[in-house]
RNA sequence: GGAGAGAUGGGUGAGUGGCUGAAACCAACAGUUUGCUAAACUGUCAUACCUUUAACGGGUAUCGGGGGUUCGAAUCCCCCUCUCUCCGCCA
């Protein structure tokens, strides 16, 4: 959420920013936002005085009471009703105000940073750096849905009998390599730094609320309406909740936290070759690393985060580019987002493996996160986060680079996980 | 799931209708004293909003959340959430 001084003191440069968003009726949303809150300290003032008038008569009605001068403090009562009556309507007033001006600021999205890229999709993304040689591959090469059922190590079949379709059940070898990656990747993000935690994989409103992904990805998220409860579409939202209401020290910073979780997305509206084998499912696991930075080094972190996953692609031996992205193709809560995509040579396509974002204080100020800065005085902390790794476009790339006459080769970094060399 | 007890500031914990934004103690921070450490002493120590306060100023709200009674609520009533104890069930 925008901080509301920011968008009262730089209307223009605010709606400037959204525009490369592509954000629609910018102008119209922050002038309604503007008046609402204008309104709202307009009802707040009247609603304090009158408050504060009725407070004074109330306590010298105690007074009076105290020195048995009952028949005056009778008096003084009588003058109480109206002022009753008036905070009521103030209050009620207040409460409408306050609920319209926190829904629209809702609505808004966070700020592109300054080197975000105009573009409206992901073709407007601009390619960052490249590593890695692109593998050649035979004419038979296969795509990795067939290298999985060659050596029974998914089963989309079966998972599509159990649950359906986006729940694959891996097997043997297969579920081996899963294990070996999510241990391989936390052990790289705890050497690094960062506290291993596992959080609940369900998470309340308040939660979803606070790191953005309500309302804007509500329908996105599986939702248990017994107990009203989402399932996490990342680790990052009950990871990042750790710190909702928290008042941190200056010297903590930064930080760090890393966490393994399996993840749920309902994928609502997607179709075609992004979702077949492994490309997109609704479950899948994934490391996430999320940060909590002074803001003044915010930018500085998102960098080491963005060499900390290229470490993890350059272990696994696959060529992988850092993309920009373009606002169009932004997140409603990033400021500044760099994807990660390894190629995947049987397909021939790139696939998204990783996103690593700096949400500055739009997190916070939804979640109420705050450091005491060196003045002594609160204020609103950087919140970042990225995946080190999401498995499924990993192990498909592995699978499908990494295929030979006798099997699929492991690279070296894994192998101490996996105990084999091969995959046959 | 059933029965009972409870939820107060960073922590412990007092407070059953007005003088309580909240005692006391602990922790924390600043200072004094001091070969060093320790101890002692002094002071500071919630958050948010409003406000043309010059200013360490003024006002309002907040004692799990919401609603109600009352001139006045941490305190009384209702609902919800959570925690603890006992019973039941169970990976």
């Amino acid at each position: 959420m925008l901080q509301l001084n920011i968008i009262k003191e730089c209307r223009q440069q605010v709606i400037e920013r959204l525009s490369v968003k592509n954000f629609p009726d910018a102008e119209l949303r922050i002038d309604r936002i503007i008046a609402l809150d204008a309104k709202r300290r307009e009802l707040q003032k009247a609603f304090d005085d009158t408050k504060a008038v009725s407070n004074q008569l109330a306590k010298q009605i105690g007074v009076m009471i105290k020195e048995g001068k009952t028949a005056e403090a009778d008096k003084i009562k009588m003058q109480t009703a109206e002022y009753k009556l008036k905070e009521k309507e103030y209050s009620d007033e207040l409460t409408d105000v306050e609920m319209q001006l926190n829904a629209s600021l809702l609505e808004i999205p966070n700020l592109p940073h300054s080197s975000v890229p105009t573009g409206k999709s992901s073709e407007d993304n601009e390619v960052v750096s490249q590593w890695g040689e692109v593998p050649k591959l035979d004419s038979d090469a296969l795509c990795h849905w067939d290298i999985c059922e060659k050596y029974d190590i998914v089963d989309f079949a079966l998972g599509n009998k159990i649950t359906g379709a986006g729940f694959p059940v891996y097997k043997g070898k297969g579920a081996k390599l899963q294990r070996s990656l999510i241990s391989f990747f936390l052990d790289r993000a705890t050497a690094n730094g960062f506290l291993e935690v596992q959080p609940p994989l369900m998470v309340n409103e308040q939660s979803a609320l606070a790191t953005g992904q309500l309302p804007d990805k509500d329908g996105q998220m599986y939702f248990v309406s017994e107990d009203k409860l989402f399932l996490i579409p990342t680790a990052e939202v009950p990871v990042t909740n750790i710190f909702r209401d928290e008042i941190l020290n200056e010297k903590d910073f930064p930080v760090k936290r890393c966490a393994y979780s399996q993840c749920f997305r309902r994928e609502a509206g997607s179709y075609g070759k992004d979702v077949r084998g492994l490309n997109r499912l609704h479950q899948f696991d994934k490391v996430e690393i999320v940060v909590v930075e002074h803001p003044d080094r915010s930018y500085e972190q998102l960098e080491q985060m963005k060499a900390h996953v290229s470490g993890l692609l350059e272990s696994l031996e696959l060529p992988y580019r850092i993309l920009r992205l373009c606002g169009g193709d932004m997140s409603f809560t990033s400021a500044l987002t760099f994807d990660f995509e390894v190629f995947s040579a049987a397909q021939g396509r790139w696939l998204e493996v990783s996103s690593v974002s700096n949400f500055e204080t739009f997190q916070s100020n939804r979640m109420k996160l705050r450091f005491k800065n060196s003045e002594g005085k609160n204020s609103l902390a950087h919140t970042l986060n990225g995946s080190a790794l999401a498995l499924p476009r990993i192990v498909a790339a592995l699978l499908e680079n990494n295929q030979t006459k006798e099997g699929i080769r492991i690279p070296k970094a894994l192998q101490p996980y996996t105990g084999f060399d091969i995959l046959y």
